[in-house]
DNA sequence: CGTTTTTGACCCGCGC
DNA sequence: GCGCGGGTCAAAAACG
């Protein structure tokens, strides 16, 4: 099984994220330079609305360096060098960042995005707790959705390395696609994040994960200060 | 032997 | 109400 990686450097990622008032979210999308790789990206963290300025602009203040991506036809093919023999591609697709501007909550729905007018929308309400927590908690209704953050990526190996431990705890076949979605759970307990793992359909080398929650601990598998001070303009604003 | 993955069953929301 | 689709559970298997 493809375990974590650190071939799984990537070219260029591109991500969405959406705060944690699902319906009336604040998304961007940004694209991630080639100079930063995955392992640097570990350290990604989903965000709270607390943590972001509900008014300002995400690209701009959160993420210097990620520039914002414009919903643009790219023709771009870059082979890559070769990291440890998996050999990746950077290749940005028009349909892609369609995608990318949609729902997070669904991955179809994300493909076609289908909000229009801002009146009550909230009848996808998707909650992130199993039905039979939702059950025992009967009473206890927690309507804040997790904040969720997701990303595509081109890469052959289907699970990323973020730092953090995960334990897979489903799969299933979605329709209309070949590849199966994964779902993760990370293993620290009391950190109750998920993630969601598939490929696109369309594009059998991207790969879209997809977070939901916040880390209540640090990465498990530690990075060395260089790395964090790398990215320690990210660590303001996830985790 | 403890931990993780696999996988079918189950649950739930939603559309018809 | 029923069926479908997606998300989760949990027992068994696999792994290290």
């Amino acid at each position: 099984m493809a375990s974590t990686t650190s071939q799984a450097m990537l070219n260029q990622q591109q991500g969405l994220f959406e705060n944690e008032e699902g319906s009336n979210a604040q998304m961007g999308f940004f694209s991630i330079p080639p100079n930063l790789n995955f392992s640097s990206l570990g350290s990604l963290k989903a965000f709270g609305s607390s943590s972001i300025p509900s008014s300002t602009n995400l690209s701009e203040t959160l993420l210097p360096s990620l520039t914002p991506l414009k919903h643009r036809e790219d023709h771009s093919i870059t082979t890559s060098s070769d990291f440890g023999g998996s050999q990746l591609l950077s290749l940005q697709r028009s349909t892609a960042n369609l995608w990318a501007w949609g729902e997070v909550s669904d991955d179809h729905e994300c493909l076609s995005s289908k909000r229009s007018n801002g009146g009550d929308d909230r009848h996808h309400h998707h909650m992130g707790v199993s039905a039979m927590k939702m059950k025992k908690m009967k009473a206890i209704r927690r309507k804040v959705r997790e904040p969720r953050f997701c990303f595509k990526t081109m890469s052959e190996v289907d699970v990323l390395d973020d730092g953090y431990k995960w334990r897979k705890y489903g799969q299933k076949v979605v329709k209309n696609t070949q590849h199966p979605r994964s779902y993760y759970r990370c293993t620290m307990d009391n950190c109750r994040v998920k993630k969601r793992v598939e490929r696109l359909a369309e594009d059998p080398r991207m790969v879209i994960t997809t977070y939901e929650g916040r880390h209540v601990h640090s990465p498990s598998h530690d990075l060395d200060q260089d790395s964090q001070q790398a990215s320690s303009h990210l660590n303001n604003f996830f985790w």
